[in-house]
DNA sequence: AAATATACATAAGAAACTTATGTATTTACT
DNA sequence: AGTAAATACATAAGTTTCTTATGTATATTT
């Protein structure tokens, strides 16, 4: 597990990432394929996801469908066409700050500062 | 500019990761180098950025010496041993969630969903 | 039968920012 | 000479986005 600051800002992004990917997902399916894809290393909290996934819907970027299995209800979500376009926003820019950040991080390697680290 | 919530959990890494290749800098030194490395996408607020230098030297990870450019003070912050070390573990930290990050953005890549995106 | 897993949800609190504001000195422009 | 912009510090109030804690209920495994 990660110092988990590190989450803050991109739980949004990756849940819009795995609904472009696989379509239609549950909540607690969420939680399982982040872990299970991560190798445990990120672990998505229940607390943070449900609502998450609440103001997504408020926005109009997913929308629902009830299912019942047995009698547990399972609520899918999916992208509605806005929620495609912020999707893909979304993961370009988190794509972006992430080449940003490599550059931020590699800066002055291999000058006489930070040559042995 | 990025929308900022990205920004959220990865500054302290960064100011930590400018003071380890750079020695020593000061508060408005890091705002400007960070711009300039980062062709103005990433611009450090003074209000995010003097608290957490305060917070940082707090903490033991940062010392101060403070300097006059004429009657303007300057307040220089350099990594302390123990600084070094917590450097490095939040880079390498870093690091690692963002290869993970990765593999969680390119999951699914050429299956029949998302082929197109 | 009890423990664990599945599945949803909300509330209180903490962390880490932004935005706004303040002070003061120095440099550049007109 | 006077004004605007840049340099350099700082703090406070407010927002966003998480964590932790708690609650309910069903289904599966031991």
């Amino acid at each position: 597990m990660y110092s988990s600051e590190l989450i803050k800002g991109t739980l949004r992004t990756i849940v819009l990432n795995l609904l472009k990917e696989n379509g239609r997902m549950y909540g607690y399916e969420i939680t399982q394929r982040v872990k299970e894809l991560t190798d445990d290393k990120i672990q998505i909290t229940e607390g943070a996801l449900y609502p998450l996934l609440h103001a997504l819907e408020a926005s109009e970027d997913l929308e629902t469908e009830v299912e019942f299995i047995g009698k547990r209800q399972r609520k899918y979500y999916r992208l509605t066409k806005q929620g495609k376009a912020t999707s893909k926003k979304k993961i370009d820019e988190l794509r972006e700050f992430m080449e940003t950040l490599h550059i931020l991080l590699d800066a002055n390697k291999g000058t006489s500062h930070g040559l042995i680290n």
